[in-house]
DNA sequence: GATTGATATCAAAAAAACAGATATTGTGTT
DNA sequence: AACACAATATCTGTTTTTTTGATATCAATC
């Protein structure tokens, strides 16, 4: 009649590891009672989430499609569990969150709700604007703090930050590429392949910045604002891009897979961070917040 | 090891009905099952989540900030098998959502990182402010729709719109108080009684619309612009309010009840809705986003 | 075609959930 | 104080589900 905790469970260790045998002694079962719960998940939900290959499974178009919602199950469990242990968190007040838009997008909402059902004294106001602007807000104290990519912040003199998440960046290429599978290949591949180089936010920017570094020049073939423009044109095989694991989806949204694979040499992962006005002591409620993100954030994987 | 999704069930179920008698009727599975489901949910999470009365059962102050988070845990177990029976959604596209502040604490907060997982490709850009400031943007494109308190709109020729909830006003009262209890009060009791009013967004203005209505006017001894100071005070017995479902919790952050009660001859309910140019075809992103609060919101309890 | 490294299947055992009957509790009434 | 009433709690046997451990199967690679 419905799908269980431990099956979700049982998923998203089997979708993290890519194999059932490793997924089940991380979960100190056995293969078999990963298998079945995954089968019987499938046969409950009408498809399939895995397709079985000879050195383990992969995630199928579907299967990712509800990899996100497992883990947020998994999330909200968790945080049901948590709240009725502590004792009742009486900070109230009012705290301006902004968020740059990609931060917004693939990060931050789903941490905002639950800093609410968390804090039900604190009221949140929350911005999405472009980053420059925001790091002014709260220079301003227009803005109390601010969730943004801290790896290159104008203003850091007059900023005191902490980072929530290091999201790495990779090699993105559609499957089959004669690329992919290779594993550390140097920044200097996306001088001969088409480049899809992304424009929103500041993404642009900290691309230039790192091919300088490395006296890298990329063969730009298409520029676009869209997230997932960039994924179906990679997937569609029309070039390569370099982004963070944190706007990493395995499928377009036409179905169609896109590998990863690392890079030597360094380039810089990305910063996502919580900062705030230096040498002003925050708000009580502020600060719980800030708090609540750093501690939430500390056992999660870096996605 | 884990609590269960059904233990959750069997949980909200219980608690909104306020009885476990009733609840297993509703459930279709006998009285036992449920009670033995809610002694072990309490047993696992180490509290107490009702108080056992003669006539049923009654949330204690932890169980009714439980109550929300299991609520969450059917609402993202129910999205999560929705997900993968629907047909990829290739909508994509950028929306621009305006709210007003309490409409983003209250609601539109967990409804908005729901349409972010439903609809990957769909970029959200999000505003809060005041209801007037997000009717202008509207109507000058500067936002797609808004999700506002749709009871008095202003600019109403120049805006369609359509609701999404009804939320109930009642007379909030503290535990024990010599109204409680009594059901379907006159609305002419608050002339009596002292008034806390709620001047957040445009409570006050609403507020003061109908008491005009009905020729009623209030004992007011104090104003604030925080639900939760309004919350306190009832709980604290200094005074008495009228406010709609959507803001009710049965108890105080200090962890003192607070009961409600019927106000008979016709207090409107709050009407949220999501609203948007008037005699203006939506974007197609835009208008999954308004057809998917519309779906969403219809087979919920107006609480 | 044998080996390796993975998943799938099966049957028995263990654990969990359920229904139905009964006990208990608390309120209000007489 | 005793009783009736209306609810929840507990107990027991049964059914269902999950797990394990052993074995079968499959695909890639040597």
């Amino acid at each position: 009649m419905d799908i269980t905790i431990k099956q979700a469970r049982y998923f998203v260790a089997a979708a993290q590891t890519g194999q059932v045998s490793r997924a089940a002694v991380d979960l100190n079962v056995s293969q078999s009672a990963v298998t079945t719960a995954i089968r019987d998940l499938e046969a409950h939900l009408g498809v399939r989430l895995f397709e079985r290959r000879s050195k383990g499974i992969a995630l199928t178009e579907t299967g990712s499609r509800f990899l996100p919602h497992a883990e947020e199950i998994l999330a909200v469990v968790q945080e049901a569990v948590h709240v009725v242990s502590e004792q009742q968190t009486n900070v109230h007040g009012k705290v301006r969150i902004g968020m740059s838009y990609t931060v917004a997008g693939y990060f931050a909402i789903p941490l905002i709700a639950r800093v609410r059902r968390r804090y039900p004294g604190i009221e949140l106001e929350l911005t999405e604007s472009a980053r420059d602007t925001i790091e002014a807000a709260v220079i301003q104290n227009e803005l109390d703090i601010a969730i943004i990519l801290t790896s290159n912040l104008k203003a850091a003199d007059f900023l005191d930050h902490t980072t929530l998440v290091a999201s790495q960046r990779r090699l993105w290429l559609p499957s089959g590429h004669k690329l992919a599978g290779r594993g550390d290949l140097p920044l200097s591949v996306i001088e001969t392949e088409p480049y899809i180089l992304l424009t929103v936010d500041e993404a642009k920017k900290t691309q230039v910045r790192y091919w300088e570094e490395q006296n890298v020049s990329p063969n730009v073939t298409f520029e676009t604002s869209s997230v997932e423009a960039v994924r179906t044109m990679v997937a569609a095989g029309m070039g390569i891009t370099v982004l963070s694991d944190m706007v990493y989806r395995p499928w377009s949204l036409e179905g169609q897979r896109i590998e990863t694979t690392d890079i030597s040499g360094g380039v810089p992962p990305m910063m996502v961070g919580v900062c705030w006005k230096a040498n002003t002591p925050l708000e009580p409620a502020a600060q719980s917040v800030v708090d609540f993100l750093e501690q939430t954030l500390v056992d999660r994987r870096t996605k």
